[in-house]
DNA sequence: TTTATGTATCATAATATGATGATATATTAT
DNA sequence: ATAATATATCATCATATTATGATACATAAA
């Protein structure tokens, strides 16, 4: 009998949640959920810079998350299953009922900017 | 037009994904899972400090994952909505088919101790 | 073959996140 | 009222993650 997923599993899920866990990186999948593009192509729609455009899509790739394919000298990148597109979905369904919560998440979380302090 | 959701809408999913996306909080959701637990019985199931354990609670909770009762001394803590284990489930069945990809992504990850580093 | 363009890699510095221990607060039991 | 139990909060340190800039490596164009 076990209660919970083994560690290494949860381990695993988490790091895959985390794929999508950072505004880089899911700025780009949301991109991608309307058709492949190019490198230059996502940076040019996110307006991260190239170096750290390539470092995230590394971690997607290499997370299972997007797909890459050589075209010349462009790398075409797509999401790699409908189940990315359908987390992302449900994601935003979630998310449309619970985005008050989110925006008072003040443990972990956005920049600082962001949060009105009262003092 | 707008090819993508707007920056705010962006972060507050990835900060819903970060929820999910570190293996003591995962831990905590795939236990809640089975049905409703108290701190305690978090604590001993996970293994995790109490402190700890309820420093992530309060993250779960305030992020709209989870939804807390107090229960006289008791506080019982449940996933706050169904879309919450269908985000698990989702994530369960793409892992099987990608978890690969998953060992591999060096990027961001794993405990040094975990990869078998071939030299 | 030189130059320009597209992409990847790497070291580093800045920041965010997570675990711990101490402590506070609330509820129940004695 | 005192003690015990359940939970929450907080400061702090260690660690992980992220963005950047420099640079390397392709491919294609001139």
């Amino acid at each position: 009998m076990q209660i919970v997923a083994n560690a290494e599993s949860v381990q695993l899920q988490a790091k895959l949640f985390r794929g999508f866990g950072d505004s880089a990186r899911l700025g780009i999948l949301q991109a991608l959920k309307n058709g492949p593009l190019n490198v230059t192509e996502i940076v040019a729609i996110t307006g991260m810079s190239q170096s750290n455009t390539s470092n995230h899509l590394r971690c997607l790739r290499e997370c299972g998350l997007v797909a890459a394919e050589q075209q010349g000298k462009y790398a075409l990148y797509r999401l790699s299953d409908d189940r990315v597109g359908d987390l992302l979905a449900t994601a935003e369904s979630l998310l449309s009922d619970v985005a008050r919560g989110i925006y008072e998440c003040t443990r972990y979380n956005l920049p600082r900017d962001i949060s009105q302090e009262q003092v």
